[in-house]
Order: structure tokens, then sequence, then C-alpha cells
DNA sequence: CGCATACGCGCC
DNA sequence: AAACGGCGCGTTTGCG
């Protein structure tokens, strides 16, 4: 089978029952991993731009083009694929995850209407409540959501000083989270304002829209993009299951509304700190990588190894720099981001950052060589030899360049992660249909970039819940071990 | 009126 | 002096 969007074509076929086939070529998967910023992968955009040739829709294959199109199409992504060493990753990885993913949008996860309908009332409720509080304090009706209305009522009706505050790519004074919390003790107004936002946002963006999507089976099917990113990991939309909110008492209560089935459960497997074993192995650090041998709390190990201190003289505050430190460097967060992100004052940010790259020697080490590397080729790739083109980094913007380096820091690190998700996805999915579970007593859901979340009949989750974290624990061989923290719930709301 | 942009914010 | 990587989506606003 060759063609765009493959994936569509194996849900049809498997809702006919009809047997996939073995051999398959999603052209436009190939084209993504030869450049993964493309502007599109359909057939529209690809052919003209690499065959010179004419879409035509009226052609016999109805995907306007014919087959001897596809296989020209099919012949230039065979060879650029041989000429990156990518069939790897596009045979073994890419192609065998198709099914996976269809399996995985045609289940969907439950969602219940009434609970939903529910939270929204209640929700509704309180955002009236919060508006009439607000619209008080201010003296006067105007649109919350309006950026430049609340910008226009805090800084000339209310007065509240703008000293030091950032401001929009446009020059307006911001009005994000940032600032404003920054701005709690000024003004009654602030409070109610952030709690409007937080409500609004859970409304407007999850509960309303949510309780359209939900299919007459009950249940939310998003749509999984395979090239949806620039560094393999996937994405997802319509809705968007990877950003559902979390950790506050009423996304929580969200979360509450998916339930597993009657008679199942859900259950989170959760790689631990993935992207940071990953720069342990990939740079052979060698205390990173002893802190993770040994089981370490790897926040608090920094914190010890910045601070100069023995590991039992961390204090909470320095363990949550540390956990600051550990996630920017991955990113390649400058001193100026590390103070703002940490509270701390610049000089003492950039000391902190200094202290950082001297006790880990070979991440600072491993960071130049990526970055000499992408200046020398205009790409990076990750050790599957997934690619990223960098044609910026040679350019003579310091801005651009500098951007371009971050990226190319971050890109073997997070792509890496997203490859080792994969991987364990397709060997779940093989040990799944061995048992003869897939699709019945156990399902396999959702993927969120170091998770995976399956609804498990109840009779065997224990049996479940040890194969799994052993095959994801076993996945992929890094210098570190990988680590897997599991937990159960009938809704998702119990969970973490 | 639809569409693109700016802004803001949810997640890993 | 400034610049934290990767996403999708809702609302407002200005433009044609």
């Amino acid at each position: 089978m060759i063609g765009f969007n493959l994936k569509e074509k194996i849900k049809e076929l498997k809702k006919k029952n009809k047997p996939i086939p073995a051999e398959i070529f999603d052209l436009g998967i190939a084209f993504w991993l030869i450049n993964p910023d493309e502007k599109e992968y359909t057939g529209e955009y690809l052919v003209p731009k690499y065959l010179h040739k004419e879409f035509d829709p009226s052609t016999s294959s109805g995907q306007g083009f014919s087959e001897e199109v596809l296989e020209e199409l099919k012949k230039y992504a065979e060879d650029k694929l041989a000429e990156f060493e990518m069939k790897h990753v596009f045979y073994d990885l890419e192609m065998p995850l198709l099914k996976v993913l269809a399996d995985m949008e045609i289940n969907g996860i439950g969602l219940n209407k009434k609970k939903l309908a529910d939270l929204d009332k209640q929700i509704s409720k309180k955002i009236s409540e919060l508006v009439q509080k607000i619209y008080k304090e201010a003296g006067e009706i105007f649109n919350i959501n309006s950026p430049k209305q609340l910008s226009d009522i805090l800084f000339n009706k209310l007065n509240i000083s703008i000293k030091g505050l950032k401001k929009t790519s446009t020059g307006a004074i911001s009005t994000n989270i940032e600032t404003l919390e920054a701005l709690k003790n000024e003004h009654e107004i602030i409070g109610l304002i952030l709690e409007y936002r937080e409500i609004f946002k859970l409304q407007s963006t999850y509960i309303k829209p949510f309780q359209e999507l939900v299919a007459k089976d009950g249940r939310i099917h998003t749509n999984y993009l395979q090239t949806g990113t620039v560094t393999g990991r996937l994405s997802s939309e319509n809705p968007n299951m990877q950003n559902i909110p979390g950790g506050t008492e009423l996304s929580d209560k969200f979360r509450g509304c998916f339930e597993a089935e009657k008679g199942y459960e859900f259950i989170s497997f959760d790689y631990s700190q993935i992207e940071l074993r990953v720069l342990a192995s990939l740079s052979g650090d060698p205390k990173m990588i002893d802190a993770f041998k040994r089981d370490l709390d790897i926040h608090k190990m920094t914190a010890a190894q910045v601070n100069n201190v023995p590991l039992d003289k961390v204090t909470p505050e320095m363990r949550s720099f540390a956990k600051t430190l550990n996630f920017g460097v991955v990113y390649g967060m400058g001193f100026v981001a590390f103070a703002k992100a940490s509270g701390l004052p610049a000089a003492e940010a950039k000391k902190f950052i200094a202290e950082y790259f001297d006790d880990f020697k070979e991440i600072k080490k491993w960071q130049e060589k990526v970055k000499e590397e992408a200046r020398k080729n205009c790409f990076v790739s990750n050790l599957n030899g997934r690619r990223r083109w960098l044609l910026n980094i040679i350019s003579s913007s310091q801005f651009l360049a500098s951007q371009s380096e971050r990226e190319a820091i971050n890109m073997p690190v997070q792509s890496l992660a997203a490859d080792i998700l994969k991987i364990s996805m397709v060997k779940v999915y093989d040990y799944l249909v061995k048992r003869g579970w897939n699709n019945d007593q156990v399902r396999m859901l959702l993927t969120i970039h170091d998770e995976l979340l399956f609804e498990v009949k109840s009779d065997i989750i224990k049996k479940v819940r040890a194969d799994i974290s052993e095959i994801m624990e076993s996945a992929f061989k890094l210098s570190v071990p990988l680590k897997v923290s599991v937990e159960t719930g009938k809704t998702w709301g119990e969970i973490k």
C-alpha cells in the first residue's frame, strides 16, 4: 500500500474487518523524515514541489495522482531515506506505528457527558460571579478576554504601576499570568482576573468543545499527527488530548469526566525523567549517569552539586532551583530566563549556570559538540538517524543563529525520548496482539510524549501492569536505566 | 463576512 | 542586552 495519510485507510480496513497489507509506504511520513519542517505532507503539496508535476484531480486513483506518480515519488523518497540512513526508523518504527495509532484513534476514550454538563453548569456560575466582581472593581463593564481592554483598565484607569513590566512583541504592556502574578498585591482585581483566566480557559478550551466532540459511542476520538512535529514527537488534534489540564480542583474534576468502561480500569505508564536520562546517556556525563544508576533524586543531587553541599543539606528551595536548571539545560536556557524562572537575581542565576556546567562537564562538552556538528552539516540527527535541518545555524543574525543552537541541543534529546516511547508503543502492541488482548481486554488509548494510557479489564491488571512496565523499561538500551512509574484509576482524575 | 495575526495558555 | 525546547486551540482584532 502506497499513498498519503494511510492511517485513515488502515482505519477503514480495520472497521470493515479487512486485512492490513504487510507492505506499507506512507509518502507523507517518508517526506517528513527527509525534511520535518515541510509546510505540508499532502500530495497536492509534495507532487508539484518534488516532481514538478501538476496536481490532477481527475486521475483514476481518486487521490489526484496516477499510480505512476505515486511510484515515482516513492522512488525519490526511498533513495533519500537510504542516503540519510533512515530506512530503519521508517520501516521498523514509523510504518509499524501506523496500525497502533489507528487502533488508538478507533478506541477513543470514554467521556461521561452528564458529568461534564454538570461541571459546565458549576463553572458557568463561578464565571458569572467572578465577572460581576471584576466589573465592580473596574468600575465599568469591559471585555475581560481582550488583553487590550484589560490593559487599559489596569494601567490607565486603575493606574497600576507599569514600571519594570514586560511588554508584548507589539509594545503593549503584557497582561499574561507572569505579569499579573507580580501585581497580585497591587489591586484586588488582579487576583480575580487570575482566577477568571484559569476557569474561563477550562470552560472555553476544554469543557465546551469536548461536549461537542463526544461521538455516538460516548467516546472522544482524537487524531494523532505523525508528521506534526520537527523532533519526531507525535501531536494530537480535534481534540488535542496531549494538553488536558490537571492538578487543580476544577481541572481534576474535568479529568474525572474521562471514565473507564464498566469492568475496566485506566492504567498509565509514565517514563520517569526520560529526557534527562537520555541527556545523561548521550553526554556520558559520569555524575549524572551515576545519579540515575543509583536511582537518586536527580534534582536533589543537582542541588547538592551546584551548591557544594552534601545531599542531606539540600533545602527544598535549593532543590527547586536545581529542578528548573535541569530542565532549562535541556532547552538551552540562558541566565536571564533562568533568573526569571527561578526568581534569583541575574548575577546569581549566571553563577548557578556556570556552576552547573562546571559540575557536569561532559554535558557542556556534548552540547558544544552538537552545535559544531550542526554548523558543519546544517542539520542534527539522533541515534536512530532522525534528522532536523537547521539552516539558520550559520545565519549572520545572532538571534537566529542562537535560536538554531538551542534547537540543535534539544533535538537529539527530545527526539530520542520520542523514539523510545514509539518503540514501546509498537512492542506493547505486538505483545497485546500475541496475547489476543488487543482492543479487547486491553486498549491502548493515549500517548502523551512520555506516557501511555490504557484501559484494562480489572481481572488482568496485575499481569498487564508488570508486563508493560517490563516492555517499556527494556525498550531501549541507554547507559542509564529507564524507569517507569505506574498509576491506576477508574477515572483519569484519579491518576497522578 | 471570512481569514490571518496577536495574545494568551493548556500539556510534556 | 537578551533569547527556554516541542505542540494545538480559543478569543480578539484588524484587514480585505
